[in-house]
DNA sequence: ATGGTGGCGCGGCCA
């Protein structure tokens, strides 16, 4: 089973590039954030040309997740229980047997905003959605752009990046407290190559220079963990004219 | 250096 994550930055976009890239890799399961579409407006059509189900929590302007599979997605959730949000980045499905939950972890613009604060309140509340999930589900996938690089090792310049967006400690332990619930951050299961990145700004030539972060994540359950094969980032797309600022990520399940 | 780039949508917000 291949699951994988991409934050797509408008699907409206970037639709031709997710359809050759599903056709490339064919996942079983593609979660995408960031559509920036209202439902009516998702390319149905398309995805299931292609050979996918679709199930979309979209918004206009911001925002919005999409899980794509290839076999059908029951239990749909997209909300957490005391996050009465209109902002459509929680995506919940079950596929093949897998709970899949699919997030667009908030930004947080700068560390001790008033986004940053929403953005802990979020994560509490989704965590706390996890955890109880988690008695329901053995094999359980959480995945998404987590907007957090879970240590110094997934960033381009640690010491500049230190206790600022994306890396503060109250992010890191805010992603630790998922992972304390049995997850484990499956690109950490296998060697890397050193400064291996998902998202790179696209100012200041910063993909070129590799100056990215790792901030979009496939964590697994410990019985999804146990057989996972291989889980690496795909910087293929990021080289593409006019690419999504993030890269995809894609796990390898060994079938049950 | 408070800039820079990109998406949405047409002014300003968000990342």
């Amino acid at each position: 089973m291949k699951i994988a994550t991409w934050n797509v930055n408008s699907l409206k976009v970037r639709l031709p590039q997710v359809l050759d890239w599903i056709e490339t890799h064919r996942p079983d399961v593609l979660a995408l954030q960031e559509t920036k579409l209202t439902d009516e407006n998702f390319p149905r059509d398309e995805m299931l040309a292609a050979g996918y189900q679709v199930v979309h929590s979209g918004q206009k302007t911001y925002n919005g997740v999409a899980t794509l599979s290839r076999s059908p997605a029951t239990d749909i959730i997209t909300d957490a229980p005391g996050l009465d949000d209109p902002q459509r980045r929680i995506l919940g499905t079950t596929i093949d047997g897998v709970r899949i939950l699919n997030l667009y972890v908030v930004n947080g613009a700068e560390v001790g905003s008033e986004k940053f604060a929403y953005k802990m309140d979020w994560l509490e509340k989704v965590t706390a959605l996890i955890e109880r999930e988690r008695r329901d589900h053995e094999d359980y996938i959480v995945l998404g752009d987590f907007n957090i690089a879970p240590t110094d090792e997934d960033v381009y310049d640690p010491e500049k990046c230190q206790e600022r967006i994306l890396c503060s400690t109250a992010e890191r332990q805010a992603l630790q407290r998922i992972l304390d619930l049995g997850f484990t951050d499956t690109f950490r299961l296998f060697e890397q190559q050193p400064a291996t990145f998902s998202w790179w700004d696209y100012r200041h030539l910063a993909f070129r220079r590799n100056r990215g972060y790792r901030i979009d994540l496939i964590l697994a359950s410990p019985s999804m963990a146990q057989r996972c094969k291989a889980t690496w980032i795909d910087q293929t797309p990021r080289k593409l004219e006019r690419p999504s600022d993030h890269a995809p990520v894609i796990a390898e399940f060994e079938d049950r």
